[in-house]
RNA sequence: GGAGAGGUGGCUGAGUGGCUGAAAGCGGCUUCCUGCUAAGAAGUUGUACGGACUUAAAUCUGUACCGAGGGUUCGAAUCCCUCCCUCUCCGCCA
């Protein structure tokens, strides 16, 4: 959520930043000036007239212990009484409207972001490792797990339905081997290990911005107002909801695994074979909270620990920009990091790192108490960070395309085999 | 799930209709004092949203907030209703 009182004072300028992403947010902004400014008139009116109710009771009230005849002054604050009800129709129905635009709005962002309208604008940072070169056709990821069943689709449909998937056997070990591995890295890196709630209030997800814009995204617990995460950023984030930080206890990074779990709505048809895009999946998130003038170098930390995974695993990937156009709703600046696929010949989004600057603490309030030398302390939004370190399935199809050999068997990267006891899978 | 008790400021804990944004204590901060690793004295001490002033900060001022939401009343932390949460006992359970 952006801040009103920053709009309010350069209408213009914010204006300008959001038309970058999409031209027609100039036109949600108006309205939500309008709104305001609707709305800061009956805000006025309003505590005007609650404040001569509290002087007139106050009144009532002394001369009542003296007395003292009180009916002019019942008179007046009853005909406030009713003017007050008028307002009391009107004045919550402009605060809940300015907080609808407000929360349509999206993030500005950052001023290096790129220009550009979709994924086809992203700038190319830097690719990294070497691809590997096959002397026979590599396979995809579904076909080498299908041939023993270690990935089973048919199973995962009977047991829930499309896009579910069982895991088997050693693949299954490689996978939980991953999520050692990542957690450990993480926990190398400085990150606090969370074990968490996969199950969340609609509060934390309106916190995080999942809600209410993107419900159809997620999974709901019938009959109550409970709902799956579809990333750990939610919980984690929301660990420090409505908290008032200590300076010092900055920057806070935390990470966790949990299971994912998405509907995927809008995307039929996209990604079908192999376990790419799945409505379950597992995944180690990292989030950082920090103060403003730290965010930058944290947002390039977060990245590269990311990026440390990959390079550990020795996968070759490539790490990209996004343009304004491509930029998720919440953040301000992100990297994304492709890992390569040789049997599509294409890299594929296995984690996505944002800083969100101050977008996400304003919507879950999340402050920390700054000091100044004076002596002087304020509160104020923290910033937040985040990114997949990594997805595990993603990761786990990876490494069975790159991995692969012409006999079917796949090669444990080094950096793995201390999980397992073996170095390679057939 | 059943029965009972309860949810007040950073913490402990008063407060059952007006002078309570909230006593008292603790803690925190500021200043003073004592020649020493601590004691004492005084002051100060939440959050949000408006308004005035200002380039801004500071300051002044209004409103709201005593688990959440609604209601009664001229006036609610205090009365009523709904919900949430915590604790104790019972039941169930990995």
């Amino acid at each position: 959520m952006l801040d009103i009182k920053k709009i309010r004072q350069n209408p213009d300028l914010i204006k300008e930043l959001l038309s970058l992403r999409n031209p027609h947010y100039a036109k949600i902004l108006n309205e939500l000036l309008e709104i305001d400014k609707q709305y800061r008139e009956k805000l006025i009116e309003k505590e005007s007239l609650e404040a001569e109710r509290n002087m007139l009771s106050k009144l009532v009230g002394e001369k009542k212990s003296k007395g003292e005849n009180t009916d002019s002054e019942r008179e007046s604050l009853n005909s406030i009484k009713e003017k007050l009800k008028a307002i009391n129709g009107l004045e919550p129905i402009l605060a809940e409207k300015q907080q609808e635009f407000l929360l349509e709005l999206p993030n500005i962002p950052s001023s290096d972001t790129p220009y550009g309208k979709d994924e086809n604008d992203n700038k190319f940072i830097m690719e990294w490792g070497t691809k590997p070169s096959f002397s026979f056709q590599p396979l995809e990821h579904n076909d080498l797990g299908n041939a023993n069943q270690e990935l089973d689709f048919e199973r995962g449909v009977k047991l829930s339905k499309s896009r579910f998937t069982v895991i088997a056997g050693k693949l299954a070990k490689l996978e939980r081997a991953l999520i050692n591995f990542m957690l450990d890295k993480a926990t190398e890196n400085g990150y606090q290990e969370y074990s968490l709630p996969v199950i969340v209030n609609s509060d934390s997800l309106y916190g995080t911005g999942n809600l209410p814009k993107f419900k159809d995204d997620l999974f709901k617990i019938e009959g109550e107002e409970l709902y799956l995460i579809p990333t750990a950023e939610v919980p984690l984030t929301n660990l420090h909801r409505n908290e008032i930080l200590k300076e010092e206890q900055l920057p806070l990074r935390m990470t966790a695994y949990t299971p994912c779990f998405r509907s995927e709505a809008g995307s039929a048809g996209k990604d079908t074979r192999g376990i790419i895009r799945q409505h379950q999946f597992n995944k180690i998130e990292l989030v950082i909270l920090c103060k403003e003038e730290e965010a930058i170098a944290e947002h390039e930390r977060l990245t590269n620990n990311a990026e440390s995974i990959l390079q550990a695993l020795e996968l070759p990937y490539r790490k990209v920009q996004l343009c304004a156009g491509d930029l998720g709703f919440s953040a301000s600046k992100c990297y994304d990091l492709e890992v390569w696929f040789p049997s599509q010949e294409k890299y594929r989004e296995i984690s996505s790192c944002s800083w969100f600057s101050d977008f996400q603490a304003r919507r879950t309030q999340i402050r920390f108490k700054r000091t100044d030398e004076s002596g002087k302390s304020k509160n104020e939004f923290v910033h937040t960070i985040n990114g997949s370190g990594l997805a595990v399935g993603r990761t786990l199809a990876a490494i069975m395309e790159n991995y692969q050999t012409e006999d079917g068997e796949i090669i444990i990267p080094k950096a793995l085999r201390p999980y397992l006891k073996q170095s390679s899978l057939v």
